[in-house]
Parts: structure tokens; C-alpha cells; sequence
DNA sequence: TCGATGCATCGACACTCGTCAATGTTTCCG
DNA sequence: CGGAAACATTGACGAGTGTCGATGCATCGA
């Protein structure tokens, strides 16, 4: 991930740094999809809630009650932040149980990594 | 500022954690402010442009130059940084010569902090 | 003073996003 | 099989966003 903050070499993570100068569109492109996925108050309450799960799981109803959005809308976010890969479900019977992907919420730290 | 990712004992930092738990609203609501403004390939085109530049200045028509945007559009993705408070203008003669504030980028970097 | 330059603002447009009610799908239980 | 529960999807709506042309404002040089 190319990261904000230049740096001149890459690091081992995926994205690109947000401060390697020039970022180049495409690369831009790709971090702005990670930082629109973190862009969302209830979609930062939803990785909130995963982060402080004692068992690292949650399941969609957890989340309907504790963050006053309706079914469909917490499903919505959930899609999204499946999307960005910041989080994964695993259907358990009638219940999918998310979790939280810190590699992937690393990799968009390292993104803003101070220039070095 | 929170951070996303819960440490129990916040940091010297004015930003919640992302992941402290549960993130109360008012809180989100803040970080998903920060995290709209990186959410555009331009503003982090801009920040990486800043970030690279020898003397930390760059005016406006630089952007124009190298980001391949209208002027306005610049200058409205440059009003909307300013206003989140990762770059500062500053009018010298006919130029404005913006600067990265490296705290703020380091505040948002902070709330991605994996949970302690 | 006057024209030119650099930048901000305004107005308009197409597009995306967050939200919810309604509905569909999957799974479990009796 | 049939009903209920958990979750996803669809459709619709209002609100917000990115973009640019036109215009306004401030500054400099002649």
C-alpha cells in the first residue's frame, strides 16, 4: 500500500505511502477507497466494537442494538467494510460473526506514516 | 482525538481511538471528519505533494500544474484540508503557499493504532 | 490608474452516499 | 413440511460530493 508520507523505499505492506511524492493516481485511487471505508461514524463504531470483542467476534444483531441503525443499514456498512477488507464474516448457523483484519487497518496506518 | 483501535489509557493525542470501545457518537462523528478529508486520490495526492516538497511550501498553481484539475477544483479540495486542519495557507504577494500540518496527520494516525 | 496574474467563491450539474421499509434468502426448530 | 429467526438485497428518497465555467477579489508591475 503506498503510503501519504514519502517514503523513498516501499515497504513490505501493500499500499502506497500517502506522502511517496508524487503518489500517482492510481495508487491515490486505492487509498482513498481505504480511507472512504474509515470515513463513516457508524462504520468506525462497527470496527470499534470488534476491536474491544473479548472473543475478536461479533454478529450483526450485536451491532443493530448497540449502534441504533436499523437491519439493512448495519448490513450495508458491514458490506462495505467487507469490501475494503477491513473486516470478514463466517456464517455460524442462523448468525455470521465479523471480525476485525488489523493487517488490512495497519496497512492504512502505515499510509500515514510520517515521511521519512 | 479517539482512536479506533482501543488502548484503554488514551494518549497525549486529541483524538479518540477507533477502536476504543465502544466509540461513543459525538467522538465518530469527529474521526469520520478527519478520514473524509483523506478519502479523495486528489487531497492525497496533495498531502503527498506537501509532504515531498523541499521547503514544505507549494502554492496553488503547482497543484493545478501537476494534479491535472481546474483551478477551483483545487482550490476547493485545498479548502476542504485546510478546514480539517492537515494543511495551512499562508499569502505572500500573489501566491498562497500551503504547508502540511504533520500533528494532525499524526493524530489520524494515531486513532488506527492497533488495540493495546 | 490600469491591466494582468493568482486564487477564492458561486452556480450548476451529475453522481454517490446513508438511510429505511419491504422483500428475498438461508438456517434452525418443531 | 412449515413457521420463525438472522441476515442480505432491493428500491426509493434526501443529502452530500467532485467537477468545471463564470465571476469576484487581492496583489503586483507598468
Amino acid at each position: 500500500m503506498a503510503k501519504l508520507v514519502a517514503t523513498i523505499e516501499p515497504r513490505e505492506v501493500c499500499c502506497p505511502s500517502v506522502l511517496a511524492s508524487p503518489l500517482d493516481s492510481t495508487q491515490a485511487a486505492d487509498l482513498a477507497r481505504g480511507f472512504t471505508a474509515l470515513a463513516d461514524p457508524v462504520r468506525l463504531r462497527v470496527l470499534s466494537i470488534l476491536n474491544a470483542a473479548p472473543d475478536g467476534e461479533v454478529c450483526v444483531c450485536e451491532f443493530v442494538g448497540q449502534l441504533g441503525k436499523s437491519q439493512p443499514t448495519i448490513s450495508h456498512h458491514l458490506k462495505i467494510l467487507s469490501a475494503a477488507g477491513l473486516v470478514a464474516g463466517d456464517r455460524r448457523g442462523k448468525w455470521v460473526w465479523y471480525s476485525l483484519n488489523r493487517e488490512r487497518l495497519a496497512d492504512l496506518q502505515a499510509a500515514l506514516q510520517p515521511s521519512g
